[in-house]
RNA sequence: GCCGCAGUAGCUCAGUGGUAGAGCGCACCCUUGGUAAGGGUGAGGUCGGGAGUUCAAUCCUCCCCUGCGGCACCA
């Protein structure tokens, strides 16, 4: 047998025999190690203790000191012992794929009976006792044929198809805990007692389809959470308590912001306090806006058919359209729904989008190439048909406004009008509080129209427009639009979630299906490219987002009520509304709480409903003409007097861009 | 749209084959209290909608709507 040579992290090499497993590697470097050793990275791949090396390769042995693949293979063992457990109780399960994810692993079934809260617990005991049996780990190579043959006789259609996905030249590896067996690519661990038997938990139960296909079956998804121990797993449990608390519908709704009910699915009935924000953050952008030279226009609502079949969307985008017939041989008259006749019907569609109505408006008057780059932005109002099951409070609506505009200019000018909106987006997203944001830029699909030069020169002027502005960015291949390339904005918020806002796209199709044109320097008439773009998205998500972010409590600026004047003894009633009275006059949205209530309850109920700044006036403050000020979250209290307050708030309260 | 779960007072939830309860909130009264819930009294519900089974349905069955968790979707 032939000799290879491994090479170890700290650059000692070691001669040994061609096929020796990392296991064998750790015992002969120390008892010790052998007995620590979990997995190995050889030549950067994730290598279990049983699988031969076969060339000179780089190897390094972990332990469970080794976080990254201590976890990965507690939280990937975890999904085979689930398997395990769920066919031990149910043996007429059929088993499918087991990825870790996040912060566990999921395992999907194929079962008739649908599996019940209760049963979790069950499978959890069941774990644990394969946990506690210790059984060791085995794998085996198998060729497609025995592997196919195998899982044909035990009735695993699902493993037969993996197996056959499997592409030629790849292992089939099989593995066994104990007597039961299953399809995987591993790494594994060497027994089941190394994962740790309390740092587990099953958590939720989901329909999944087959392979992600909505044509598949729908399987029964079981989602678990696992750490290296019981304290990593209470810490995650804790956050994802917290993470509750900043659920915006909960917030929403204690901070008297918006309601939803059922005869407007997925639209929002924004109250006095949500409006505020709204309005305050729509100011804000329209400011922002008109600084970076765009042009404020608002479209209609309802369009007839006609448009959105030249623009194409009838035709790609008609199922996710509100469609409104309207018989005009009614003439506003009340009649009978048989004097409907189909050649008075027209047809019209909300608008899903804004693009189309923003041609129309460029399309007006014959345009010079000296009125290009033009930036017309318009707050639009849309509406889409999600699918059911897609809305999500207020971040996943069907009635919405963007913050869209549309940048008609020529080809040359698209790296610099790219280069001017990331600066510009990257402006807004500090001032709002996220510092931290992520560029994807999507290149060509396969599918797509225009040539081969023109993708090259787009993808270039982008390319370039991102380095100008010194950010770093992720490639997504193939992911742009049929008809331009894309940047996607990522923002980070306080918990580390990312959300997609902003896009930039750039579209040669839609002015050529429109019709646009501009007259250039040359005397011709030439077609203008347009760019998509959007900073906040909608200001229905976007909204949502900021209350998560900063769990209700806003900055004082977007906070819709900024203060509550709070009577102590209502001799001092008359004061506190001399107070509110000042602090509206200054801009600030104050309120006074008088009402018949202690001090300690006024104060409750206001932090309860994050409120920034609470000022507690008594006699004591009537006589000084103070204020005693309690910022929200503390508890100290400060003392002011009018004047300071006012200044203070009012300088607090001013939006960012005016500061 | 698909799978599963849920829908009872404004909110959070308990409950029963014989038309319902709690806490908070709300109204009124007492209380004027110094920084996260003072006390009392009271009002408030066709138990999501429709159909069926039953002498009788909020409860059982079916259909629908909406919400929640995922999946799929997000030209």
């Amino acid at each position: 047998m032939s000799q290879i040579t491994l090479t170890f992290p700290d650059g000692n090499t070691r001669e040994v025999p061609q096929g020796i497993t990392p296991a064998q590697v750790a015992s002969d470097i120390s008892t010790s190690l052998g007995k620590k050793a979990i997995s190995a990275t050889v030549n950067g791949a994730h290598f279990d203790l049983q699988w031969p090396i076969e060339k000179d390769a780089s190897v390094a042995i972990h332990t469970m000191q080794d976080d990254e693949q201590a976890l990965e293979l507690i939280r990937h063992d975890l999904a085979h012992i689930m398997a395990r457990a769920v066919q031990e109780i149910w043996p007429e399960v059929k088993v499918t794929i087991g990825p870790v994810r996040d912060y566990g692993w999921f395992y999907d079934f194929d079962r008739e009976e649908p599996f019940t809260p209760e049963d979790l617990g069950r499978i959890e005991a069941r774990m644990k006792e394969i946990i506690n049996a210790r059984d060791a780990v085995r794998t085996e190579v198998w060729s497609r044929d025995q592997a196919i043959a195998h899982y044909e006789k035990t009735g695993e259609p699902y493993k037969v198809e993996l197996v056959n996905r499997i592409p030629e030249g790849e292992p089939i590896r099989m593995y066994w805990h104990g007597d039961w067996q299953d399809l995987c690519r591993g790494p594994h661990l060497q027994h089941t007692g190394q994962v740790p038997a309390d740092a587990f938990k099953l958590t939720h139960i989901a329909g999944a389809y087959w392979l992600g296909d909505s044509s598949r079956p729908m399987l029964q998804r079981i989602y678990g959470i696992a750490f290296k121990n019981r304290n990593d797993l209470k810490a995650h449990l804790n956050m994802l308590e917290e993470a509750a608390k900043r659920d915006h519908r909960k917030l929403g709704r204690e901070m008297g912001l918006f309601h939803m009910q059922e005869e407007a699915p997925g639209q929002v009935f924004w109250h006095p306090n949500g409006w505020t924000i709204y309005t305050t953050l729509q100011d804000y952008v329209r400011r922002k806006q008109r600084a970076g030279g765009y042009n404020e226009i608002n479209t209609p609502q309802v369009v007839d058919r006609k448009l959105w079949e030249a623009s194409g969307h009838w035709e790609k985008y008609q199922h996710h359209m509100f469609i409104v017939e309207v018989d005009e041989s009614r003439d506003g008259e009340h009649d009978d729904a048989a004097a409907k006749s189909r050649e008075h019907t027209r047809i019209n569609a909300l608008k899903p989008m804004n693009c189309p109505c923003h041609v129309q408006v460029f399309n007006q008057g014959l345009k010079s190439y000296r009125d290009l780059p033009l930036r017309l932005a318009e707050f639009g109002s849309c509406a889409r048909f999600e699918p059911s099951g897609a809305l999500h409070g207020i971040m996943r609506v069907r009635g919405f406004t963007q913050d869209d505009a549309h940048i008609f200019c020529t080809e040359e000018q698209i790296q610099e009008e790219c280069a001017r909106f990331i600066d510009f987006l990257a402006d807004i997203y500090r001032e709002l509080g996220f510092p931290e944001f992520e560029i994807r830029f999507a290149t060509r699909p396969e599918k797509r129209v225009g040539t081969e030069e023109s993708w090259d020169y787009v993808e270039g002027a982008l390319e370039n427009a991102i380095k100008a502005t010194g950010h770093d960015y992720v490639l997504e291949p193939g992911d742009g639009a049929f008809y331009g390339p894309k940047l996607d904005f990522y923002l980070t918020d306080a918990i580390g979630r990312v959300w997609q806002c902003g896009t930039f796209q750039v579209d040669p199709n839609l002015p050529e299906r429109l019709d646009a044109g501009y007259i250039a320097a040359d005397g011709e008439r030439h077609r203008p490219f347009m760019l998509h773009r959007a900073v906040l998205g909608s200001f229905e998500r976007f909204i949502g987002i900021l209350i998560e972010n900063h769990a209700g409590k806003l900055p004082l600026w977007l906070a819709p009520r900024q203060v509550v004047v709070a009577a102590i003894v209502s001799d001092a009633d008359d004061y506190c509304r001399e107070v509110v009275a000042k602090l509206q006059a200054a801009g600030i949205r104050a309120e006074t709480d008088l009402r018949n209530e202690k001090i300690n309850y006024k104060v409750r109920e206001h932090s309860v409903g994050k409120v920034p700044y609470i000022l507690a006036c008594g006699m004591k403050e009537v006589e000084e003409r103070t204020v005693s000020v309690r910022k929200l979250g503390e508890k100290q209290t400060s003392g002011a007097t009018l004047d300071e307050i006012v200044d203070r708030l009012r300088t607090e309260a001013t939006p960012p861009d005016q500061r």
